[in-house]
RNA sequence: GGUGAGGUUCCCGAGUGGCUAAAGGGAGCAGACUGUAAAUCUGCCGGCGAUGCCUUCGGAGGUUCGAAUCCUCCCCUCACCA
């Protein structure tokens, strides 16, 4: 067994944090843990239904990171046995079952992408369909015996819904409750969450209560707002910056945030410290600093964290080209005219805007043409009835970010 | 189990026989403006090479020249009462 050095750092572990529930356990876990240098049990749950990871994920990844880097043991759980179940309400339709392989394949994919910011060697995986699978009906109605039905309705979103008439069914009641088992199994003493998760880390600490243990402390980090600056991010708001995504997609989203939204994502989404994310504040509100090259920089941080301080040098160069030059990216797709196309020696530019992906359908490309969108080498597309005489090569230009060298 | 209210386009929500591809809002897309944005203003916002045709208002039938709108059965949701 390797030697660990448990050496907390609190002002880190508190950044960026919600809350803290209680903070004089916690304290206290910290000091005992350092006293005996034995590591704490970090527990944190994801769901197996979304393994594309985007920024608002890592704020939780982040607050794990800084667990590991202090010597505590990171557990990361993932919620297959639900998943499997699938859920049948919510706001969302009907969440279809996933079978054991997409389980399997979709942890596959956490694990390529959440090792961009933990350390693989540190980090322990675990399934609850384990322990969760293997209970006996009495075992289950021995763990619904533990919570009332009041007690759940004090969970705000449940309230709200059984009170506004959405429906909830009695799995979603479920749910909580083997969160909280989970929590009893895996002796955690610390669990960390969004949120959004208050009420099912809360109930982890009843449901260890219940069974003999002390009760986990909980730890909740902000959700993190989309990009749209309004919504928290998610991917089916299409508001989300994935950590899978190139250098310039990333480098153009954070650079699409609002200015106040800047500081919310340096403090959350980078390492950057408190004093001078403060003083680039001070700057920008007393003049002196540009809000853009704040923002900038914010941009460069997150880039780096997921590629490289080079690459994300590139993606500023890229994007300067792009927007402030209004110039051709670096490397354009390219669509060639499939001869079955080219009839009379020509082709209508609406198709060839669906064609080549800019648009769903033809309605569309008339519209975009009619909006005054499509420039093909420079020149505007006036009339949805324009042509393009073969063979040809340009670039086709749609709205302000997406091209595409044709030939043909 | 009983009674009542509902299910409309991506979302919310108007529409109770033709003027309805369906008001209004949101989201989204495009244009102007800018520091990339945001805010604001403007246009678009089911599909089709298109003054017309096709598909859409929980599902299946029916009435009618004509149905999101009327009738029948079914499915689903909510509230109150049990």
């Amino acid at each position: 067994m390797e030697l660990k050095m448990i050496k907390n750092d609190i002002e880190l572990l508190r950044r960026g944090v919600e809350e803290i529930i209680p903070e004089d356990e916690f304290k206290k876990k910290l000091e005992k843990s350092e006293k005996e240098n034995r590591p704490l049990i970090i527990k944190t749950g994801f769901d197996p239904t979304a393994p594309d990871i985007h920024l608002g994920h890592t704020v939780l990844l982040r607050k794990m990171k800084h667990f590991q880097q202090m010597g505590h043991t990171i557990v990361f759980l993932i919620g297959d046995f639900t998943g499997m179940i699938g859920d049948p309400s919510g706001r969302s339709a009907t969440r279809k079952p996933l079978t054991r392989e997409q389980v399997l394949e979709n942890a596959e994919t956490y694990k390529r992408q959440v090792f961009k910011i933990l350390d693989r060697e540190k980090t322990k995986i675990v399934f609850n369909s384990e322990w969760c699978g293997p209970m006996t009906f009495n075992d289950v109605l021995g763990l619904t015996s533990k919570y009332n039905v009041a007690r759940m309705l004090e969970r705000d979103d449940f309230f709200k819904r059984y009170r506004d008439g959405v429906p909830i069914t009695i799995l979603e009641f479920m749910y909580p409750l083997v969160q909280g088992y989970d929590s009893v199994v895996l002796k955690a003493d610390i669990e960390l969450g969004g949120t959004d998760q208050k009420f099912n880390l809360l109930v982890g600490r009843d449901l260890q209560r219940e069974y003999g243990q002390e009760p986990q402390v909980i730890m909740t980090v902000p959700l993190l707002v989309g990009t749209d600056g309004i919504q928290k991010m998610s991917k089916s708001l299409g508001n989300y910056i994935g950590i899978n995504e190139s250098p310039k997609e990333i480098f153009g989203k954070v650079m699409s945030i609002s200015d106040e939204l800047m500081y919310v994502y340096f403090e959350l989404a980078t390492d950057v410290p408190g004093d001078e994310i403060r003083r680039l504040r001070d700057g920008v509100t007393g003049g002196t600093i540009h809000p853009r090259d704040v923002k900038v920089r914010l941009a460069k941080e997150i880039c780096a964290q997921f590629y490289d301080a080079e690459t994300a040098d590139g993606a500023e160069a890229e994007f300067n080209r792009i927007f402030v030059q209004k110039d051709l990216p670096d490397e354009v797709p390219e669509y060639s005219i499939p001869d079955g196309e080219k009839s009379d020696g020509r082709i209508w530019f609406v198709k060839l805007i669906v064609l080549s992906g800019m648009a769903a359908s033809n309605g569309e490309a008339r519209r975009l043409i009619k909006g005054g969108g499509v420039t093909f080498d420079n020149e505007k597309i006036t009339d949805e009835d324009m042509e393009l005489k073969l063979p040809a090569s340009g670039i086709l230009k749609v709205g302000k970010r997406r091209f595409v060298r044709i030939t043909g």
